[in-house]
RNA sequence: GCGGAAGUGGCGGAAUUGGCAGACGCGCUAGCCUCAGGAGCUAGUUCCCGCAAGGGAGUGAAGGUUCGAGUCCUUUCUUCCGCACCA
């Protein structure tokens, strides 16, 4: 064999893989399926290691999965719409659409050069027409059941650009392009009803049993599901619509000693108009609207308000109470309103003590009243109620209870769960992504596009201007448009939709993806879904899981699916770092895959990548670690050079049927064998990709230490049935022995060094490649040892060491530990109080 | 503020069920091999005392449970991450 040259194994197997369709896959139900699937990639140009390592991670459980047996589908594809490739569009004049391309182009070839071991053949991306018509197509079912709707909301503004700004493109409250203060508008947007599935996301996070706690944890904050109540406080004096508040507090209502409304609250408007100086409250309003967003919300903030000079009737006590305006109060949760009170609350304290507002204690910790001004902050937690009527001397929990059901049967409100999560805002007012199949009529109002003039396909624009409302709306052969129902001339919406649409069923498209009548076919998705194993970047543990989550039951309420939960198993892997930060092409620490392949071949970045540290960890790149990782790799190489030609060949038992091997041979054996278990169980079941690979390297160490051994350790252990090889004269047990760990290594070595594995496999004389190759299998009987030395410690210290058959009595082991000499130094002259015996372990004894 | 995760040699990290702390790798040291070594092989490498044998200490800190704790419990410190005026 030759030197170990990577890079002419990684183009050679790499053809061979390609030529044979080595990764791709069909549907077949007398299979086990296993769908390893990696989040698929935004194409912003190139992937440096860090996004690498993500693939990294698929592509050894995807390879390991197949050589046990499983029908692997292991697909990629693009992200391809997007904010990005838009913006550059405005700098750059280059089409979202060139550029993408371009990008993909390359990317595909960085991941191929990895060896990435995708089935190709289905790779989609959802720019493609073919991809997004069925966003399509789903908005439009979703449509039908109520489950996309319209309505005003607000969304950033610059007024020096004319044009609706992306969160993204809002920077420290200015326009990423001109720096113009960025105002909010009301516009009619379309959502996604989300909502509607909030408790079953809820509650169903808890059968998701193989996903970090981390994600489950962030996906219940962020659910934000909280049991409450609605209360109405009737205007005073004036009839009309009650102001509704929601509190998760009702117990404290007896010390609600005012109202706020968030400056969006609907009355605000009729309260300025009503008012005797509607300018200035109008001007008091809008000041608070104008606020930057993100300060307002952030809890910093000075607390504002001011007096609507309205007063509202607290429904439990019969008094009457001012309504305020506050900055804090947010419009979008719960009713907009909410009841003050500053006793048991710290904003409403902090807001009291400001404007003089009264406080009044109606919880305390044993049921004596209390003087509000003894307090310094907000007393929020349970108690008894004193000063509220009927109800004081209850507990709080049991008055909640108690005030609910009185405030239902006297129909002043009722118990109510309240979620944080909100409704699904999918409209934007970009150009690069999936048009919204909508059409306006002035006779027919909202209509469809009929399925069958789908898709809306995304029209060429040659000039991006970064001006103006949405770039679909300056395009008047896509705008104008006949109305499907009268025929008469209509509008086209011109948003498009979030990409967050497009990413959350791409899984369900790789099951089908060249389908031209369906979004998939049922059958094929019933068969690869749901993925058995799904990792990506922990950034994604929100939105765009909790949307694939939502969309799963989506499509099982179409009758498409029948599962809920889309990812049995997820895993999120941490980033790669260099110099202590995350590689970005601003700040110039971008570590580029291709330069680490010229020099050491794609397996040796695969294994470094892998060997580093645990998925889930972030890691420090270094170039000796990769250096390490080639070296291992080369000692492998020679390891399997020094072998191949004697152990290759005819006639070698299986090790099962040598009856008199040496200790040596035993002992390697028995480290195969070990081995064997510690990598399939580090990747199967503990994804602990790291140990798999020291546990790699421990054998080897084994077989070098073995090899020197037998190759110069003379001919003391040879027999008449040596083999005859090569020029080289081995024990025929020990040919079966090496023969069998070798074998197991390079299998083992597969998955992360697949062009290594490959060309070594093929060295031994295996010619129709690992395609073809099994696992190795596990031999608990050859992987017990026969020996044990057992520590023996006296008061808790190691004091001896006893080796032990394996199978020895406790008893036994008991007496030889007491009578060992270097037990007994410590022992002499003491009594032995008491003596445990971990079973194959240890022994303790305990002296006085 | 709330929630989550984590603190182990010079570094990345191991320790699977409460049972020999530091596997494996990087780095470093020495020897061998070599014209040479930024290649390879072998040995060593937690800290302190000691020529050695050996002894002592040791997993952020302080307590506790236990024959035995990196692991379990309590308190505490630090770091990272997420959420953050959600009534």
């Amino acid at each position: 064999m030759a030197d170990y040259t990577p890079q002419d194994l990684d183009r050679k197997w790499q053809q061979r893989w390609a030529s044979s369709r080595a990764f791709e896959v069909v549907a077949d139900p007398s299979r086990p399926k296993f769908y390893c699937l990696e989040m698929f990639a935004y194409p912003s140009g190139h992937a440096h290691v860090g996004h690498v390592r993500n693939y990294i991670i698929g592509d050894v459980m995807a390879r390991l999965k197949r050589m046990l047996g499983y029908n692997v589908l292991h697909p990629f594809g693009w992200d391809a719409f997007g904010l990005p490739a838009e913006n550059a569009a405005i700098k750059s004049g280059i089409h979202p659409e060139t550029s993408t391309r371009g990008n993909i182009a390359h990317m595909k070839g960085q991941l191929q050069r990895l060896g990435i071991s995708y089935a190709w053949e289905r790779e989609l991306a959802t720019c493609d027409p073919e991809y997004y018509k069925w966003n399509q197509w789903l908005f439009i079912r979703m449509f039908e059941k109520g489950l996309a709707y319209r309505r005003r909301s607000s969304v950033n503004w610059c007024p020096s650009c004319r044009t609706v700004l992306a969160n993204e493109q809002v920077v420290d409250g200015g326009c990423w392009r001109c720096g113009t203060s960025v105002e909010t508008r009301d516009l009619e947007q379309w959502f996604f009803r989300i909502t509607a599935y909030a408790d079953e996301l809820l509650e169903s996070t808890a059968t998701l049993t193989k996903w970090p706690e981390k994600v489950l944890t962030m996906q219940r904050n962020w659910i934000g599901r909280s049991e409450g109540a609605r209360v109405k406080f009737l205007l005073e004096g004036t009839p009309g619509a009650p102001i509704e508040v929601f509190t998760t507090r009702i117990d404290t209502i007896y010390g609600a000693t005012f109202v706020l409304l968030a400056p969006e609250h609907p009355l605000v408007a009729d309260l300025a108009a009503a008012s005797p100086d509607p300018a200035s409250f109008r001007q008091q309003v809008q000041a608070f609207r104008l606020q930057d967003r993100a300060a307002r919300m952030s809890g910093e903030a000075e607390k504002q308000g001011f007096d609507t000079g309205v007063r509202v009737v607290n429904p439990f006590t019969g008094e009457a109470v001012p309504v305020w305006v506050a900055n804090f109060v947010l419009g979008e949760y719960g009713t907009g309103a909410v009841m003050a009170v500053p006793a048991h609350d710290q904003r409403d304290f902090e807001f009291a003590r400001k404007f003089g507002l009264p406080i009044r204690v109606v919880v305390t910790p044993d049921g004596q009243p209390s003087d509000a001004a003894s307090l310094d902050e907000a007393a929020d937690a349970y108690g008894t109620l004193v000063g509220s009527g009927e109800y004081s001397g209850l507990p709080s929990a049991e008055a909640q209870t108690r005030m609910i059901a009185d405030a239902r049967t006297k129909g002043i409100g009722e118990g109510t769960v309240q979620f944080r999560l909100k409704d699904w805002g999918i409209s934007r007012q970009r150009y690069w992504g999936t048009p919204i199949p909508m059409i306006y009529c002035d006779t027919d109002g909202i209509v469809p596009v009929p399925d069958d003039q789908l898709p809306v396909v995304l029209p060429t624009i040659a000039e991006f201007t970064g001006r103006g409302d949405s770039p679909l709306a300056q395009v008047p052969e896509f705008v104008n448009v006949a109305c499907p129902t009268c025929g008469r001339p209509a509008r086209r919406e011109t948003d498009t939709m979030d990409t967050f649409v497009d990413s959350s069923w791409y899984f369900y498209r790789f099951a089908d993806p060249r389908n031209d009548r369906m979004p998939f076919d049922p059958a094929a998705v019933q068969y690869w879904l749901p993925v058995d194993f799904y990792s990506g970047g922990v950034e994604h543990a929100i939105l765009h899981l909790i949307y694939s989550r939502f969309f799963a039951r989506v499509f099982r309420d179409l009758g498409l699916v029948d599962h809920g939960e889309p990812f049995t198993q997820l895993l999120t892997q941490g980033m790669v770092l260099k110099d202590g930060a995350v590689m970005s092409k601003s700040k110039g620490n971008v570590v580029d895959p291709d330069s680490m392949l010229q020099k050491y071949g794609a397996d040796a970045l695969r294994l470094y990548v892998m060997f580093v540290a645990p998925p889930e960890k972030e890691v420090e790149w270094t170039d000796t670690g990769l250096e390490g990782s080639f070296r291992f790799l080369a000692r492998v190489w020679r390891l399997v050079d020094h072998w191949c030609e004697t152990i290759d060949g005819e006639g070698i038992d299986s090790p099962d049927l040598c009856v008199n091997l040496t200790a040596a041979e035993r002992s390697l054996r028995r480290k195969t064998h070990d081995t064997i278990r510690r990598v399939t169980v580090d990747i199967e079941q503990r994804q602990q990709l790291n140990t798999a690979v020291s546990a790699m390297m421990e054998l080897v160490n084994e077989l070098y230490a073995f090899s020197e051994g037998t190759i110069t350790g003379g001919p003391s252990h040879r027999t008449d049935e040596d083999v005859e090889h090569a020029g080289q004269t081995e024990r025929r047990e020990t040919v079966c022995v090496v023969r069998e760990s070798v074998e197991a290594l390079v299998r083992m070595l597969a998955p992360f060094a697949p062009h290594t594995a490959e060309e070594l496999w093929a060295a031994l004389g295996h010619e129709a490649g690992l395609a073809a190759a099994t696992w190795p299998t596990f031999r608990a009987d050859v992987a017990r040892a026969d020996e044990l030395v057992i520590p023996v410690q006296v008061n808790g210290k190691v004091r001896g060491r006893l080796t032990v058959p394996a199978e020895i009595a406790d008893a036994e082991l008991e007496a030889l530990a007491l009578a060992d000499t270097g037990v007994q130094a410590h022992t002499a002259g003491k009594t032995v109080r008491k003596v445990v015996v971990a079973k194959g372990r240890l022994v303790s004894i305990v002296v006085a």
